[in-house]
DNA sequence: AATGAATGAGCTTTCATTCAT
DNA sequence: TATGAATGAAAGCTCATTCAT
């Protein structure tokens, strides 16, 4: 602000400070977002309330965001990415079977940890009736099971046929997404001893065997 | 009940008229409620709309419920009982775990048969942040496990100790709950083979099988 | 309702019969808005809160009133008229200013030991935007004006102009208003020591004694 | 206030724009809240018809105020402060008999010539069975008595004891109000009458003479 | 970049009133 | 005479969004 200060010259490292600064913001949005969201869900939580907890006016998120929607759906990506990453990198590991039933805890445990079910629930309530929101959960879903599936098949170790791995894999995926519901249904959940059984439960799904008779 | 009795001429057919009318009427607020509920959410779902479609006065509505809550209220509370009931009566056969294997198929393509998961889904967001609502999921949830643990345990047949019961409930409750997420995560659900694979791992999670070694 | 009950012929007495039930349903229904209005005021009470006050159906009412206003308009009347007829009854006795006195007390008295403030305020607040109402009151006041006036200048003892009458009869009924007023203000209200007070003026002012000097 | 400050350049002028603005904005809906209460009462009013009045959207009003009711509350504390201050006034000048005396009639005409009597009617009524709007009534009365009542004890010419006076301030507290009520109640209110007989009947009251024998 | 004043549509809820029974 | 189901208009209030500064 005074005048003898040297302007530093436009330079790449200026303009990400700039950009770094704009990002930053942004992110500011999205996490008060995120925590609002959690607490009155996306349509209980009002823009005045995601503003005060961003510590910035209302009309200026609308420099960051188009409107409501566009915040829903990016607190929506970053979930889903977040979690699908999560997903895919066991599927890239060389022995997947082993990742998946090695990492099995260690997932259930960080879903187990994490800030509630809230969010997920959020999530799953919009995605069953906006179909934009559906298409992205269901986007994110299929790519992992295309990594998953095609690991398996290309390690050529797999004990099942296709159809019957697909099957396997909505068992497992519905346990994860359930874990989070009985999270809301039991208030005393037992996370040590599910996390045994859970992983005591993948290797048996994965491993092949095929006791079932009807 | 005597001839010559002056009293309350109304038979139980004339009195059942109004009641049975009021009963109905009732029940109309809440099939329509649950099917804008399905579409646009409790919160998405206007009391316009919903007067609309049970074919009477935004008004008259407040003649059988108190508010909107009271009606999300009822709505979560025949869910609920529907699904609770159906899993005690699994609780209730003599033979539990051979029920449960049983019916789990029946159970499953029930829920995938069902009006879809959307109902579910705003319930249980509604649960995670609303703790009446909460409170009802768990009431429930408690009394299902109440009955299951009990009969399994009064059978002397359980091949696990009490916590690992627990445990394996809570899998297998995760399963249910998840398939209905699953259901919102992948449009090319393959139901038959589920069924198959669910069958299989339920008798597998009961049978005390512990081949488990960490 | 009985066969061998032998009905009254249609008399006097019988047609007085129904209208004196007709009047008790009615006096009922005024009762019961007049505890309502008190307590909610006229646009505060509800319809359903007077009818159940009352012991009977909203739409039941409709048969004794018009409408709302019209029970307002009845009680607002049964008030005025029993104030106006109290004070009427003062302009009647022989000696108006002896009698004006003595029972100013027990005017008062009945004032402050009535059931409180509220009705009249509500009356007054009523009376200042609504016409019709107002009109009412006017009317009432103008009655017992021209009792007193009359009365006073026919007994030709009246130590001061007509003019300087009505501006003390205006000054006598200020207080007995604003005694009313001075209920809601004051919760301490020293009800004995008033009286005596009010007494005391009374009779200074009527007295004609004239020592004021501007 | 030195030269080389960086921080809030915002002079007093600048600060005061935006607030001046505020404060405007605010006393706009007042004033509007005013005149529509004054016409159609405290609950006859819309905030529809506010806004119109105040030149401002319904919404907007939410700004300034937290409610409907807060809007009354202002409305009925900018009244009774005007009102308190001014008697308060007259219970700090330093002969305070004759200040009351002299005043009187200023005070009455003041009275008699506002915008009329409805708003105070409305306020009695509504302190009347609000609790919270009594309290502020309550309070403003009880300071005004107190400070009249020290002044003319400090004073040390009072010619009554300490109850005789409050029943004295009771009693013309009670013309004050009554007299609202009065212009109500008669279309043809003799005002300068009044006032003549009012500034006698203070100096009476407040001369300490005991004429009075029950 | 940042504010917050301002809007208008839409929400839930209440209520006087009517009417079939 | 008596009920209460039923209506429709209007109320208070909220909120996403825009815009001048």
């Amino acid at each position: 602000m005074t005048e003898n200060q040297v302007l530093p010259k436009l330079g790449p490292g200026q303009k990400s400070l700039r950009e770094d600064r704009t990002a930053a913001r942004r992110q500011q949005v999205l996490d008060a977002a995120q925590g609002c969201f959690r607490q009155h869900g996306f349509h209980g939580a009002s823009m005045a309330q995601i503003s005060a907890a961003a510590g910035m006016s209302v009309g200026h998120i609308y420099h960051y965001f188009e409107n409501k929607d566009a915040i829903v759906a990016a607190i929506i990506d970053e979930d889903v990415q977040h979690f699908s990453s999560e997903f895919a990198e066991i599927g890239r590991s060389p022995d997947i079977m082993a990742a998946m039933i090695d990492h099995a805890g260690a997932v259930v445990r960080r879903i187990l940890d994490g800030k509630g079910p809230t969010l997920s629930a959020e999530i799953f309530a919009e995605a069953a009736r906006n179909p934009t929101v559906r298409r992205v959960l269901q986007d994110a879903d299929k790519k992992v099971h295309d990594i998953v599936r095609e690991t398996i098949f290309k390690s050529g170790r797999a004990p099942f046929t296709e159809e019957q791995l697909e099957a396997r894999m909505e068992v497992i995926g519905a346990m994860f997404d359930g874990l989070e519901m009985r999270l809301i249904r039991n208030p005393d959940f037992p996370r040590e001893a599910v996390i045994v059984e859970v992983r005591r439960l993948i290797r048996y799904v994965l491993s092949g065997e095929d006791t079932a008779a009807d």
